[in-house]
Order: structure tokens, then sequence, then C-alpha cells
DNA sequence: CTGTTAGCGCGTTCAG
DNA sequence: CTGAACGCGCTAACAG
């Protein structure tokens, strides 16, 4: 049933060393008995046994993504899923498998990042947005393991030598306010969420924005959410006298902006008529209601792309340099949710 | 860095072998050295090497899920995702790790099923939804790796067998229509999805309710879409005639009835005044926007519960009878896309 | 270029 | 109850 190198050995009448070195294109190998062997084994349906090469090359062709514990939430997943799928897509062309795993055992309350190192299960890591114990994070370092972090960028001592991929959140926010207030905007309500840097930056953005149009930054326009749908909803029908007195609203993720339109419609405010909105992430569901959400888009894509791309790199060599800061650009997707070139009000 | 048995010996002043029973919870040793091993071993945070583990045992502490490859749908993703979360969670109980696969190699065309299982990399499956070439299907059963069909019920001589856990579509189909039938609507239409057995089935249960409730099964009531929230939006926007002579629709998916709503709203039928609305799957999103979706409520996680949990016995012991068929029930929710208790019109 | 040999870390006889 | 020795399937020196 499962073939070994032995077995092909045996077919093709050479020994077991010149199958693995066929199979595995060693230069030490004649082109004639490479190509017999890779004929048998390819009739045969051969596969190595990844424990037994794991065992002895120390190299496993698994890589284990760590994802957040709020990919639970719904909406977080509907942004993450499509993360996911993206790496999985650049992982699969190098036939990589992939092992998926929160950073903690939600049950044993054991360490994953640190088992499935330990165990050898994977043979390098992306790491999505996850806080972790410094102790953690000092074993990341000392193990030496192809790394990449993802999502928003960190600013620590601790992380220096660790390589980061993530969108530029400040000039996410940056673009999302200046967008509004192009559009003659002056009092834009900025729904935010508590937790997460990378709100914080938008957050930054945000603000850098209207300063550098000279618009006085106010913190009473600032409200905070959870990133669900229902904390946007909220929002609004709890301060409906706030929402009297803007113009136009920027909420830092495309579910929480859903929410807001959901509750500006059943209180009759009209999108962008009465209120301009716009979204950050530019998940798919932001095209489905009416009116389209103009949102700030993050390349999933190639931020996916980039981190497997620099993973790559380190798997297949131990000399390249780590602690790489690969930082992309957001973009503004112009769509329905503010309207025209003015709005005055 | 990494330690192994052999070390731990050392360190105790044992064998390796003795490390390797102490861990492993074998009968042949002592209490008190048992527990002077196991002192040292947590001490050092040891954990066995996976693969050293693999090849001796040939077993894999790994489970893989094969998802179809619609999962990159935005809207398939959106229902298969949270099953994922279940599975996850009652496989990490179990500190297994979780391979995620599609059935095909995308870039290469190989197949991932056989792949994991020759290589070694799982010690079970999970396979959702999968169509698969015979040559797969007769390999997975000679391989007599632990096995687990999940979602929707196939029959055929080639899986006796197999062990399967799914959801009553036929059932969910009739639970949908009996509750518009009951609210007295007499035209229902039926927005189904052309592609694949779960829907075929919910259709059956569609016309059965209507026959055992004396109702003219009409094919012309039966429109298809392809799954997908805009698929739900234009047939509502190209069956306009129809429409209007229809009281009620029954949709079988979720983001399928969303993208419906959707339209409804911008053609200014009022849901449920003037049609009452039904849909399938009970996904989180169906609880967003208002009117809230009635819906069938598929249980994601006692299938996901019940699927791993069978697996656990086919991985415990070689006897275990295979071929067990678990059919889970679907419940109604019923929300406000129907309205009240009537609907005359 | 090819075959022989020695581990990789662990589980498992087989002796004691 | 414990230790020594072997083998899982593969890669990587080491000879030829």
């Amino acid at each position: 049933m499962a073939l070994t190198t032995k077995d092909i050995a045996l077919l093709a009448g050479v020994s077991q060393s010149t199958v693995s070195r066929s199979l595995n294109n060693s230069r030490l190998i004649s082109q004639e008995t490479r190509e017999r062997v890779l004929k048998i084994a390819r009739e045969q349906e051969f596969e190595f046994n990844a424990n037994a090469r794991g065992l002895s090359t120390n190299r496993t062709h698994t890589i284990g993504i760590i994802f957040p514990d709020e990919y639970l939430d719904f909406g977080v997943n509907l942004y993450f899923g499509s993360l996911h799928t993206h790496l999985r897509e650049t992982l699969e062309k190098r036939d990589l498998d992939l092992i998926i795993a929160f950073s903690q055992n939600r049950f044993t309350g054991a360490d994953n990042i640190k088992r499935l190192i330990i165990r050898r299960k994977v043979g390098g890591l992306i790491i999505v947005r996850s806080r972790m114990a410094p102790e953690t994070l000092e074993f990341l370092h000392q193990s030496g393991i192809p790394l990449v972090f993802l999502h928003f960028h960190q600013e620590s001592t601790k992380l220096e030598g660790i390589d980061q991929v993530y969108t530029d959140h400040v000039k996410g926010g940056f673009l999302g306010t200046e967008h509004l207030i192009k559009l003659r905007h002056k009092k834009i309500l900025c729904i935010s969420a508590g937790e997460g840097s990378e709100y914080q930056q938008r957050r930054r953005g945000y603000r850098n924005a209207l300063e550098t149009h000279h618009i006085p930054y106010d913190e009473s326009l600032i409200l905070y959410g959870d990133r669900s749908f229902q904390s946007g909803y909220d929002l609004v029908m709890q301060n409906r006298g706030l929402l009297d007195t803007v113009t136009a609203v920027f909420v830092h993720t495309d579910v929480m902006a859903l929410g807001v339109l959901e509750a500006l419609k059943e209180r009759n405010i009209k999108v962008p008529e009465d209120i301009a909105l716009v979204g950050y992430d530019d998940i798919e569901l932001s095209t489905y209601f009416h009116p389209h959400l103009t949102t700030v888009h993050q390349p999933r894509e190639k931020i996916a792309v980039l981190a497997c791309e620099r993973l790559f790199e380190m798997i297949g060599s131990k000399k390249v340099k780590r602690g790489k800061e690969i930082q992309i650009q957001p973009t503004l997707v112009v769509r329905e949710s503010c309207g025209g070139k003015t709005a005055d009000r």
C-alpha cells in the first residue's frame, strides 16, 4: 500500500540511496537512471513518508499560521477569512501544507506556537496580529524558525529581528478622512474600535488628515465599538444627537460600517445625501448592499504573497538577514456611500 | 534547544526507554520513576518530536479537513467558515492539529487527499461536501484511514463503508416550505441552486411539503441561482412578472436570500407585508439586516462534534465498524421575514 | 556516478 | 520494573 524508497529501489534495480537522490534532484546521478527511477516512482504514485523525511532533514513541508482569537468573531472572520484564502493559495503553489492554529489552546491553555515548533510540526510560521507573552517571543527569537508577522506594524525592541509585513493603517486612516474632507465635510465622526493597534493607527491617520487640512481635531467625535456589526448599529442609535451634528462618518471596519448604514436607514437618514460614509477593509460584503460602500482597501493578496515569499527565502537559506519590514500602501475605493463631488449641509 | 527523550533520560538518570514509557503512560513503570520523569519533562517543557514519533508509530496527531473548492466563494465561506471553527474547536480539545486542504491542488493538479495519506501527514480525514474521482474513493477504501464525510448525504454503493454525518436537507426543505404554507401561502417561489445534492434534497423537501398539503407542484416556480448574493439579487430583478404572482419565496441559502431581500427593497416590495421570505443555513449575517431572516437552521456545531467523535473512535480502534450514517435534524428559526400568523393577498 | 553505512528520535521487543 | 538493542523511512557522509 505505502511504498518506500526501498521498494522503488527494488523495482528499479538500484540502491535505496540512488532512489532518494533521483527523487531529490541530486546532481550526483546520471540522467538515465534518474529518469528510470522517476518513471517508476510516478507509475507507483510514490510519495515520501513525510515523517521519515522530517526526522532526517529536520524540515517539515508544513507551515503554521497563527490567527488571533478574534478570528472567531464573525465580523473579523469576514476579513481574515480572505487573507487565509490567499495564504493558502500561495503556499499551495509550493506544495506546502498548512496547519492553522490559535496562539493558545483554548481548553488546555497550551502555547500552540511553542508546541508546533518544539514538536517540529512546522518549518515556518506566519503570525497574524497576535499579541503574545514575552516569553513566547523570546522563544521565537531563540528558535530561529522562519517567521513573519502579519497585518499591522508593531514597534518594540522585542520585535527587532522579526520580519513584518503590514499595511500602513495610518495612511489608510488618512486616506479615508481626506476623501471626506475633499468633499467639503468638516465635522467627521470617527467610529473606531477600542482594542487593537491597527485601530489606533487608523485614528492617528484620521487626526493627521484633519490637521493637515486645518480642521480642529475634536476627541468627542470619536466613538469606540468592538468591530461588530451590532456595535456599529448601536453606536448610531445611542448617539442620535451627535449624529445630527455631523455630515460624514468614517468607520474603521466595513462590518461596523454596514451596521451604521443599517441604523441610519432605520432612522431615515439617507446615505450619502444626509450623511457620507466611509468604511475600512473592503470586504466583499461591502458591495452587496446599497449604497455600495466607499472604503479603504487593504491589498490582502499582496500581503499574503509577500509574507509567504519572505518566508520561503528564510526557509531556503539560513543566511537571510532577519528583521525586514515590508509596508504596503492601502488605497481608497470610491463607490457610492459618499455621493458626488461636494456635500454641503 | 530541542530536547529529546535521551536528554530527559540523562537528567533523570534513567534510560531513554524509561522516559518514553513514563511519558506514554505505560503500565510497565513504577509510580515513583514515572513522576520523577514527568516532573523533569514538564520543567524542561519537553515535547515529543512529532516526526520521530510518527515514523515509529505510524500515527500522526494531525487530521486533515478537505473543503470543497466552493469554499473560496465568499458566500459559501460564510457558511462553511463557521463549520470550520467548530471542527477546530473540537479537535483542539484532543490536542490534535489540523491541516486544511482542498481536494485538489489548484496549481499542480495533484490529488491532495491521496497525497496527505500517502505522505502520512494525517491520521484521519474529514471530507466536507466534496465530489471526488472514483479512483480516489477506491483509494480511500483501501487505505483504511479513519474518515468521515460531512454535510450532505450521498447514496452510492461506492460509499458503503464510509461514515457520513449530515443534516437532513429534505427535512429542511420541508420545514421551510411548510412554515409558509401554514401562513396560508399557496404560491411559493423557490430559489434554489443548480449544483449540489443538498439543493436537490431541499427541493425535494419543498415538493413534499406542497404535496402533503395538497398544493400543486409547479416547476415554473423554481428558479436556479449559484448560491451567491448577486444571483439572488439578479433573479428577483429578472423575474419581475413572476415575483408579482407569488406571495412567498423560499430561498435555499441565506446569502442568496439576502440578495433577494435587497432586490425586493429596491423594487419597493415589502418583506414580509408583500412577500414572505424564508432562507436556509442560519448564518450570523441573517440577523444583521432588517427584517431578520426566518430561516432553516443547520446545527453546525453538532455536526462538527459528532463527526470528530466518530473519527476519534475510528482512530482509537481499528475494530470499529465503518459505515455509520448519522443524520441530524434541522430546525426552523422564526424571525421577522414572514410576518405574523397569516398572509392573504 | 553509485552502493554501503550511519544516524535522525522515538516506540518496542527482548533480556534481565 | 528497567535497560540495551533494533527498526520505522529517509538523508547524508563515506567509500569505491
